[in-house]
Parts: structure tokens; sequence; C-alpha cells
DNA sequence: CGCCTATGTCACCGCCTGTTGACTTAAGTC
DNA sequence: GACTTAAGTCAACAGGCGGTGACATAGGCG
């Protein structure tokens, strides 16, 4: 009775409770991994009790499978121009100031691989979602190696930079990194 | 995996022992990751009591700083002939069918780096037997930028074999990729 | 209003984790 | 052979984890 309500009283909604549980996944999961993410801070996170949690979506595992099909991925990656599509994802990889909201699909990806228990989940997302529309995408001959090469790529400059989190390079070097990046990436392509 | 060391009576060896501890947890870090590797698990690969692990190494985390420090690093990556240095580094990432063991430290890497407890110490560890060795080997203008060009690749085809682990090309495609990864590596360093 | 079901809360379970300190035992020295 | 000390064992700790079932309550419907 005395509890004092932080949040501004989502009245009963379960839409909403899920929808919140999801966005808090999604940024849980993709910052600190399918392991380092425990549903109890997720949970506070979305300002609910961990309980409802596994009421709604059954247990972690199945909250992560959701989280990755619902997770912000990077927008029209393989959807724009093609011609400048080496350049548009050099410059998010690299320059890009905060990239982690565009990323999140990726990063969430990448540091919850270890996880034994989100490894199959991963692959079976990664195909279905990453090589399947890359490779359609890029289609014409050898669709398949050119899709790795893309998204060796891209994982490769992702997970340098979620590493290292842009401690290293100075402005003029970041320049050219992304140059080289947008070379390699044609290079992938072709 | 478990006692491959069939030597069942190491006579109250320390040195021996810390070795042994030190082998186990560079294959548990590297195949497990930091969050996924626990200390008894651990300790059953070396055929020793878990409480020896805190008095040797002081704690969890020293011991993963001092296995990435121990640990199988790719042998002559940055050694050997600088001409045949892409494909030979290609071939490893790509066809090579068990890299896992060259790759250990590699694999330590990505797999712990979600990890916040291990995050610093790999940064650490990344300058000073990663970047640092490799800008020197690179030597020439422009050290840093290729030297992150380079890591980027290696770093994005291993966490892709390690996310994929081999499943989805054939062989003739998988000496195309080899093809097109050594160029990409040619690439970053030109 | 009064009910009844969907929604949210709470306490708790069993398990596993890293780490510690007291204990036992083997090896090396005199 | 007795003693000392390094090396290894054991049980237990405090805390966090994912998950469950019993309870409380709000809100729409009759």
């Amino acid at each position: 009775m005395s509890c004092v309500e932080a949040t501004p009283a989502r009245s009963r909604n379960a839409a909403a409770t899920r929808a919140a549980i999801l966005k808090a996944a999604c940024g849980r999961f993709s910052r600190e991994g399918y392991d380092g993410a425990s549903l109890r801070d997720l949970a506070s996170d979305a300002g609910v009790d961990p309980a409802l949690i596994c009421r709604y979506f059954g247990s972690k595992e199945d909250l992560f499978a959701e989280a990755l099909k619902n997770c912000a991925s990077p927008p029209d990656l393989f959807g724009g121009d093609p011609k400048s599509f080496p350049e548009r994802v050099a410059q998010m990889l690299v320059v890009e100031p905060k990239p982690e909201g565009k990323l999140e699909h990726l990063l969430m990806v990448l540091r919850s691989a270890a996880s034994t228990k989100a490894a199959e989940i991963i692959r079976r997302n990664n195909r279905e979602t990453f090589y399947g529309p890359l490779e359609e995408w890029l289609g014409a001959p050898d669709a398949a190696v050119r899709a790795r090469a893309v998204a060796g790529i891209i994982m490769g400059f992702a997970v340098a930079r979620a590493i290292d989190d842009d401690a290293m390079l100075q402005d003029g070097e970041r320049q050219q990194l992304c140059r080289k990046v947008a070379d390699l990436l044609r290079t992938a392509i072709g």
C-alpha cells in the first residue's frame, strides 16, 4: 500500500507489458549477451515482475528467440541503393557514433553466440533472417559465397568495435579505415 | 574430453598441476567462453580439486588473464613469409578442418568478450599481443589502420565459423570463399 | 452492484556459482 | 624414523540464477 509506484502505472495491459518486456530483452541481450542478462535485471528494466516473463514467454530461451525476431535490424541494410551499399555499411560500422541501436540484432548475436542455450536459436535465426535475405539480395552467381564474405566483414568490424569500444583510432584514421572497409565490401560483393 | 590425461599419479608436483589447470582453462574458455566455463568443470578437466584453482591463481579473472597469455596463438601468423600471408590465413580460417587448436586465443577472445568481467582483461591483452605485434609486422604507413582492417577480417571469419560451425558451404564454395578471403586480406594490407 | 477472469505480486524452490578455511596427506630434510 | 611444510581434499558459505504455484487485485460484463 505504502509502496510508491515508480512507473506511471501501465494499467493492466497485457500487450503493452509483453512489448515492454520484449524491448527490455532486446536492450539487455544486445548489451550483455544471453548469459550476462538475467531475467531479474531485464524485468526491472521493463518495470515488471520477473515471474511475468516466464508467464508470457515460457522460458528465457523462448524470450531470446522472440527478441531475436523482433529487435531492431540495421534498417534498409540490404534494401537501399546497391551502388551505395559498401559506403553506407562501412559508415555505420566504423564512423557512426552510436550504432548500437541499429546494430542491436547483430550485437545480440555476437554477444550471445558463446552460450550453448542461445547458439542453436541463433544459427536457425541467422539462416532465416541474415544469410537468406542477403543471398537473395546479392543474387547472381555464387550468392552463397559472396553472402558469406559480406557477412564475415560485417561481423568482424562489428565485433572489433564491440570489443574495443572506439578507444583506439583518431578521426583521420577512422576515415581511412572507413574507406578501406568500403573497399573490402566491394571486393566481397564483386 | 575428461581425463585424457592418463597420468593418474601426478605425484604432488605444483608446476605440473598449475600447467594442467592452465591447459584445461585454455580449452574450456576457448570453447565455452568466460561465463560458460565453470571452475568446477575446468577443475574436472584438469583432474584437480576446484579449490586448488583459487589457491594457485587467486580468482577466476586472474586465471583467465593468465590463460589468455599462455594459450596457443596462431603459430607464426604474423611471422612467416609476408607474401603468402593472405593465403595462409585464409586457408586456416576457411578450409582447415579443425582450426580450433590454432585459433584458441582468438576463440577465447570472441567467446568471452560479452562478459563484463573478462572484457577489460581482453582489451588490455588485445593491444599488447594482437594489435601491437600486428602493427609492428605490417609497419610502413598507416600501420594502425591496416592492422585494424586485417584484424577485422580475421575476427569476422573466425566468428562466422564459430557460430555456424561449418554446416553451410560445399567444398567448391569453400574454396571460392577461401580465395575471396585471401583477396580481402590483400586489400586490407595494401 | 457483484462476479469472474485476466493480469500482476509474492514467496519460495532447487541448482549452480566462485571462494574460503579447516583438515589430511605426501614429500623432502635432518 | 621423526618432523616440517608444501600439496591436495573436503565441506560449507553466501549469493545469484531460472522457474513455479499460490495468492491478490483490477476491470469489463451481466
